[in-house]
DNA sequence: ATTAACTTGTGAATAATTTCACAAAGTCCG
DNA sequence: CGGACTTTGTGAAATTATTCACAAGTTAAT
């Protein structure tokens, strides 16, 4: 095993690999090889080695990886062997998609409380769920123990709601809104910024020319 | 200036500061520093720097950049001094949450043309843009200089969609189903999957206790 | 005019990550 | 069994990206 410290984009392909033997599982397939793994994802069989390897020996040489055994260890790994309680703040147009996704759920996702702070939208019901206001945002985090928060309000709001969460012991943060929040050390941060990726591809869109 | 390859990560970090800039420049700001571009984002200032200085010398030593220049000059690099017509395929919960949206097109981003495959949305419309045929996207691309496609549908269809969109003369495709694409060179892809983002938080968030 | 304080731009050093190369082990088949 | 083929795991090398260190230009105050 290699004891090295994980490199941050490994976990992140760990994700695409649990992904994967998730349909092949369902598919039946019995075995895998690293090879295969990688290939719908443009991974290098090698890269996909790498990384497995950060965590252990889970292949057998000549034959590949176990489907079954290498799916338990990586979900195992990556902390979705069991459910985890989301909070999502803004009951918008995105938090309404986000809400009704049932992906999130079935992957262990649970958004189990919604929050704003428009009189229009609290105490509205979204399928059984009240749309609570942002001030029982603390109360309701340690009583339903939520780890993992979701910013889907405009970005003038976005710190605000990011501080607030990390205060009521929120550990992770995913951020909608375009805007780099500052979280305090021991709360994680992602950004989903959509303005970044378009803008990334009007970049080389506009070299081609 | 330095005309080493610039690093993919660079590009993206133009965006924060583009963005930042725009801020400053609505708030009447003349100058800023290095160290001020990237502080709300955590960005080192010389790790600006070294961005910058892929593009130009844009700064005046001892007071930093002009807000108003260098915002015009990222603006020009980044390609979103002009608009980019953008398709988007899939009319469910988040395509309409993305085609409501109106960040998109303040930054330059219009979504011209909704596509679907189900006869019950297709020739429905939306703000008065007609929900097209799948099979209209190749001839609407064209006639509407489409170069960018969103891919909002199931991850069933996604790949089949991308490939149309390539097929069609897409250059650059952003794709929002949990499944990792393959498209041809020449075509670009980004991704955004919020089943990585919220295992790298279980994954860290299950290594605190 | 001089000094102190800023700030940029950039080569060099460092760090992080990916890719290569290959030994070792397992499979398959006649 | 033996040989051809497959596949893993892993140091070493290569590549990519970040951070350091500092010369050189700019500002402001006295
Ligand atoms: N809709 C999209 O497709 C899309 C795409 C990319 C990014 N985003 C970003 O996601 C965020 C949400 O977008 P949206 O379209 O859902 O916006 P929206 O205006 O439809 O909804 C925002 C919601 O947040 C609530 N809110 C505002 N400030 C709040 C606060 N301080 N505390 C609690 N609630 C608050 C509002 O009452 C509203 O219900 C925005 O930052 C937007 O830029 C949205
Ligand atoms: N809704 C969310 O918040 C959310 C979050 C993360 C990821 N996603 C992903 O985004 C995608 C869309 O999600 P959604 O919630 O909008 O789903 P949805 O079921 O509401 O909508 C999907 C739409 O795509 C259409 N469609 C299906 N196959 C098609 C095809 N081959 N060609 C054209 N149109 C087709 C369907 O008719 C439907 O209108 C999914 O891949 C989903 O996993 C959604």
């Amino acid at each position: 095993m290699n004891f090295k410290k994980v490199p941050l984009t490994a976990i992140r392909r760990l994700s695409i690999y649990a992904r994967m033997l998730a349909g092949l599982e369902a598919d039946g397939k019995q075995q895998v090889s690293s090879r295969d793994l990688g290939e719908t994802a443009s991974i290098p069989s090698t890269q996909v080695r790498k990384d497995l390897a950060y965590f252990g020996q889970f292949g057998k040489r000549g034959s590949g990886y176990s489907v079954k055994e290498l799916g338990f260890r990586l979900r195992k790994i990556l902390g979705i062997d069991r459910a985890w309680n989301v909070a999502l703040v803004g009951a918008g147009n995105l938090g309404r998609a986000l809400f009704s996704y049932p992906g999130f759920s079935k992957q262990g996702f649970r958004i189990v409380a919604v929050f704003d702070n428009s009189p229009g939208k609290v105490n509205k019901s979204w399928k059984g769920t009240r749309i609570q206001s942002i001030k029982e945002l603390s109360k309701t985090v340690r009583e339903k123990n939520i780890s993992i928060g979701i910013v889907a309000v405009p970005a003038s709001g976005a710190q605000e709601v990011a501080d607030e969460m990390c205060k009521a012991g929120i550990k992770a943060v995913l951020n909608f809104a375009p805007k780099r929040l500052k979280v305090p050390t021991g709360c994680m941060q992602a950004n989903v910024d959509l303005a970044i990726e378009l803008e990334n591809f009007s970049y080389y869109l506009s070299k081609l020319r």
